[in-house]
DNA sequence: TCGAGGTATTCTGTATACAGAATACAGTAT
DNA sequence: ATACTGTATTCTGTATACAGAATACCTCGA
């Protein structure tokens, strides 16, 4: 019996929750700080709280929500620090991808990075975030390891967001995709070492980019929230300190 | 006014039940392919089927169960790639964490390594792997990157479960606390790149050693687990392709 | 004796209902 | 006017109830 599209058709809605909301975050359509209930998601979602409940604590989880003791959650704040460590993580990341695609010699198609270019040049910034998602995952899936797949995949949900909320003022940098190409270069002629060593370079200079980009950002993205979601400005500086919202008195 | 004990009572039951089936497939009291119910987890634990709904979500997302088909979970098989990619993994964020703590020569105690030849000596599994967990978790929080640690913590709990499972049956290598030490030590007198490098070996060496125990024990296994799980054995083997239960037919 | 079809059981996922905890607000006393 | 205390509201987390899907079993036919 040949298994002609073995394709199953049965996502939970908790699941689905779960991306829709990841969706809203990267997207900007719920913005940094800003807090949410079960209720107003099951309502806009049209379930029940139910699933909203176990795709908030995928969520809580992921870090991309955060508690906000007793009324709801709050969307997590983008903090330079956070963007820092993840990155860092990211990099040793990367860099193992890179290496074993390169010690396998996968088979990897530069034709991922024309489209990178072209989605570049068309200045389409949800093209450009998907191009460089596409060639980054076709590496981790050329590793060939699950756990690293897995790991991986937890960070590029506020990569995602992140660019997003970046990229959408200034372009990408235009090096991105010859330091891509680089790469590829390397891992398809399997020199694992080097390949692992672009990786690191990459994600380094990403990251930098990324960091100085928030930084001179973060006064300007208030002002421009405004317009969309009124009371959420205030929201943003309590982000900080954050942390003694929930302690329950002994 | 001075805050004392801030501490907070209030782990909620899902995060209970996450707890408790983790600790029971770590310990081995819940055996690999075992197939659990939601039914008789609740009744086991006292509570009803919604925290451990939510608590099996999260534990599918860690890979500690996989889904069983309609027929409930199944505790994750134990395959010597399973672990291979783990600890490739493990290498490289432990590497980062090795270096990290060493670059802010981070002011480790000695003591851990104390800790860990006395529980060495003494022979108790539990306490074996309790001391490398701490001295580890000691690194990772020397690290001061949040997101690291908590990649790490995922796969902490996998490799918790193949402790167990394999020095069960042989002790430790005995070199490993020769190996910490000097890891702390180039951690505290600051040479982030040795101590990155020192890290990178020894989990290569701990992995080669695990996946090689593993190799001899799998027969052993299953006939020892007879006794407590009398039905367990035969699903043990049908592990390996357990992708294509959860196809529906379109 | 073996295979096919239908029925029954088992299990999951979702919705509704309920109780408890934390915050916000209002009222009062200093 | 300000600080404190008690009440009301809001929101979460858990339990129960229900409907649908998948498996296992049993019966019937060849």
């Amino acid at each position: 019996m040949t298994d002609i599209t073995p394709l199953n058709a049965a996502p939970d809605l908790a699941e689905q929750a779960y991306q829709a909301i990841i969706g809203a975050i990267c997207d900007g359509r719920y913005v940094a700080g800003q807090r949410i209930t079960q209720e107003a998601l099951a309502e806009s979602l049209a379930v029940s709280r139910q699933p909203i409940l176990q795709a908030l604590l995928l969520l809580k989880r992921d870090g991309l929500v955060i508690d906000a003791g007793g009324r709801g959650v709050m969307v997590a704040p983008l903090t330079a620090d956070h963007i820092a460590n993840l990155y860092q993580v990211r990099s040793v990341l990367d860099g193992l991808a890179a290496r074993e695609a390169a010690r396998r010699q996968a088979n990897l198609s530069f034709r991922l990075i024309g489209a990178g270019r072209a989605a570049t040049r068309g200045r389409d910034l949800r093209a450009m975030i998907e191009a460089d998602i596409a060639f980054h995952r076709a590496i981790y899936e050329a590793a060939g390891n699950p756990v690293l797949l897995q790991a991986a995949e937890r960070n590029w949900n506020h990569i995602r967001r992140i660019m997003g909320a970046t990229l959408s003022q200034a372009g990408a940098r235009h090096a991105v995709w010859d330091e891509h190409e680089k790469m590829l270069e390397l891992i398809v002629s399997g020199r694992p070492d080097a390949a692992q060593q672009q990786a690191l370079l990459h994600c380094e200079k990403a990251g930098e980019s990324l960091v100085a980009r928030l930084g001179s950002m973060s006064d300007a993205e208030s002002a421009k929230n405004n317009d969309s979601h009124p009371d959420s400005k205030s929201n943003s500086n309590s982000n900080s300190n954050s942390d003694n919202h929930h302690r329950r008195q002994a």
